[in-house]
DNA sequence: AGGAGCTATAAATAGTTTTTATAGCTCCCA
DNA sequence: TGGGAGCTATAAAAACTATTTATAGCTCCT
C-alpha cells in the first residue's frame, strides 16, 4: 500500500470515473488504472465496478475509501505539524498571473501556499505576453496566462477556456443575450494592445468579415474601466474582469458569437522545473480555478479538448 | 510524503541508527539515508541528529515519529479490513524450514500469514540440503536453512548464526560452562548424516586435531532424542533442538569452544522470485526469529556478517 | 447500426529508488 | 595522540516502477 495509490483511488472513487479523476489530478487515465489495479491485485478484491459510464465503488472499495480518507487526514495533520517546525525557509516559487485570474484566485492561492509542505508562492501580475517572456527568461517559475504565441516550449497545460464578452455602458451594449460579432462595427471600442490571444482573434475575425473597428488602445485595467464607465466606450474582455461593475449595473455584458471568441487559460512553466513540481502546482491551482467558476465570479466553461 | 519514507524514518528513529535499521529492514544504509533526507528537505527541518554512534531524533523528528506511528497504524487497520474481504485466494508461498526453526517460529509464521496482505505461507519441513535442492528445482519458493554447499545461486540472506552445543545425558556431558572440542574424543556421539554445515565443520575440526570420533548416524530428530535420552549418547546440535528436554533436566548442554562450532541460518529463495517479494519475506521472518531468540528458546546470537 | 464516452492494454519513455563502493567523520582506548 | 571501530555521507551505476502515448474494445443510448 502506498499513499499515491490511495490518493489515486480516492480521486477515482470520488470523481466517479477514471477519466474525470485523471483530469483533476493532471495525470493520464492509464496511470490511474494501473495503480488501482495494483491495489486490487494486492488485496485480492475488486474495488471499483467498471461501467461504460464510469465507475462505482464495490463494498470493499467503500471500506477502503473510508480508511483512505482517514489516512490522508492523518498525513495532512503530520504535514501541518512539520510545516510549523521549519528551520529552512520554504522554497519560493514565483508565479505570474494575468489580471482576471489574479483577482479571482490569487489571494486564496497565496494564503494556502504559506502553510503546508509545498513551496511558498510569490505572485507577480502582468499581461500574457510579458509573463511568457519572463518565464522563458527564467525570471518566473511559472505563469497563468492566455496562451500567447510561441509558448510551445513552455509545455502549456490548459486549465480552462473562457468566452469573451462585449462589455460597456448598458445603453450602448443593449439587451441581454448573445451578440453577433458583426454588430461590433458600430461600437466605439477600447482593446488591449498587448492582449495577444484575444486581440489577435478579434482582429482576425474582423478582417475576415471586411469590418473596420472603431478602436483605441489601453492596457491598464483601471484605464479601461474609466473609458467604459465614464467615456462611453466598450471592450471585449472575459466576464470576470469587470464582474463587480456588471453586477452593480454600471456596465452591461453580452457574449460574442458568430464567431464566438474564446481563449484558454494555460499554465506555463520554466522548462527546467521538474515534472513533479509542475504537477504539484497544477494540482494546487486547479481546484482554486474550479471553485471560482462555481462561485460564479468567472464566466468560464470547461475546455473542449 | 510517502509511506516508504515514514516506514524507513520510523525504523531508523526506533533502531537509533541507520545501520541497525538497514539490517532490520534488509535494505542498504544509503537507501535509508536517501529517503530520510528527502523528508528533511521537503519539510525544511532536520529530523535526526547524526552522531558517530548513531542518531537521535530532533524535536521535529519526535513529532513526525508520533504522527508516523499513527499513520502506520491506520494503514494496518485498512489492510486488515481489506484482508477480510478477499475474493481471490491469497497467493501461496511455499517455504521450507529445518527442524529447529520449524519448531520455534513456524506456528506463529503460518498464523500471521493467514491474515494481512502478504502471501499465505505453506510450510514444508526438511533438512538443509534437501530444502536447497527443492528450491533449486523450483518446487519451493524459499527455505530457511543452514547454508549448505553450492547455494550461492540462491542468494542466501543470513538471518542469524548460532553456536552448536554438545547435548546428552547429564552424567556424560557434565558440568555447566563451555567444553573444549578436544574433549569430544571420549564421548559416544550421534550425528546427522545429511547435517551438511554442522557435520562438515565437526569432522574437519576433528581431522585437524587428529581425533577420531565415536559416532553413529541418525537423521530423524525423534530417533536422535531416543538415542540421547535412553541410550546414553551425545549429539552436537543447536541448543533449540532439545530445548524442552534440557529445561526439564533430562539432557544437559555445553557450548563447544576451541574451536567454537557455529553455523548460519540463511534464507534462500528461488532465483525468479521478484526482489520485492523476497524482501517482504525477509521482513516477515526477521522479527519472528528475533523474538524467539529474545524468548530464550533459541540460543542464537547475532551474526558476525 | 452508429456514435459518444468510457475503461483496458501494450510498448516506449521517463523517473525514482536501491545498490555498491568508497570517503570522511567522531569517539574511544591504548 | 595515533589507530581503529563504528558510524553516516556521497557518487555513479544498475534495477525497478510509474507515466505517457496510442490504440483497442466495451456498453449504453438514440
Amino acid at each position: 500500500m502506498d499513499l499515491r495509490q490511495l490518493r489515486y483511488f480516492l480521486a477515482v472513487a470520488e470523481a466517479g470515473s477514471f477519466t474525470a479523476a485523471a483530469k483533476s489530478l493532471h495525470v493520464s487515465q492509464p496511470a490511474l488504472g494501473y495503480q488501482v489495479k495494483q491495489l486490487e491485485e494486492r488485496y485480492g478484491t475488486p474495488l471499483l465496478e467498471r461501467h461504460s459510464r464510469g465507475i462505482r465503488t464495490t463494498k470493499a472499495g467503500a471500506v477502503l475509501a473510508e480508511h483512505a480518507r482517514k489516512i490522508m487526514g492523518e498525513v495532512e495533520a503530520a504535514e501541518a505539524a512539520l510545516g510549523k517546525m521549519r528551520k529552512t525557509p520554504q522554497p519560493v516559487l514565483s508565479l505570474g498571473v494575468t489580471p482576471t485570474p489574479g483577482r479571482a484566485i490569487a489571494p486564496e492561492l497565496v494564503a494556502a501556499s504559506a502553510l503546508g509542505a509545498g513551496p511558498k508562492i510569490a505572485l507577480r501580475e502582468g499581461l500574457s505576453d510579458e509573463l511568457a517572456r519572463l518565464v522563458l527568461a527564467g525570471e518566473l517559475d511559472a505563469a497563468l496566462c492566455y496562451d500567447p504565441q510561441g509558448v510551445e516550449r513552455l509545455s502549456p497545460v490548459p486549465l480552462y477556456s473562457e468566452d469573451l464578452y462585449l462589455v460597456g455602458p448598458p445603453n450602448l451594449v443593449g439587451a441581454q443575450g448573445d451578440l453577433a460579432f458583426a454588430d461590433l462595427a458600430r461600437l466605439p471600442l477600447v482593446l488591449d494592445g498587448s492582449f495577444q490571444a484575444g486581440r489577435r482573434l478579434i482582429e482576425q475575425a474582423a478582417r475576415e468579415r471586411g469590418m473596420s473597428l472603431d478602436l483605441i488602445e489601453a492596457e491598464a485595467v483601471t484605464v479601461k474601466r474609466e473609458l467604459l464607465v465614464r467615456h462611453g466606450r466598450c471592450s471585449i474582455v472575459p466576464l470576470g474582469l469587470f464582474y463587480e461593475e456588471i453586477r452593480a449595473g454600471q456596465l452591461a455584458a453580452r457574449r460574442l458569437t458568430d464567431p464566438a471568441v474564446s481563449r484558454s487559460l494555460v499554465l506555463i512553466t520554466r522548462a527546467q522545473l521538474p515534472a513533479a513540481r509542475r504537477r504539484e502546482l497544477e494540482n494546487a491551482l486547479q481546484p482554486l480555478v474550479t471553485s471560482r467558476i462555481a462561485a460564479g465570479e468567472l464566466a468560464w466553461r470547461h475546455p473542449s479538448p
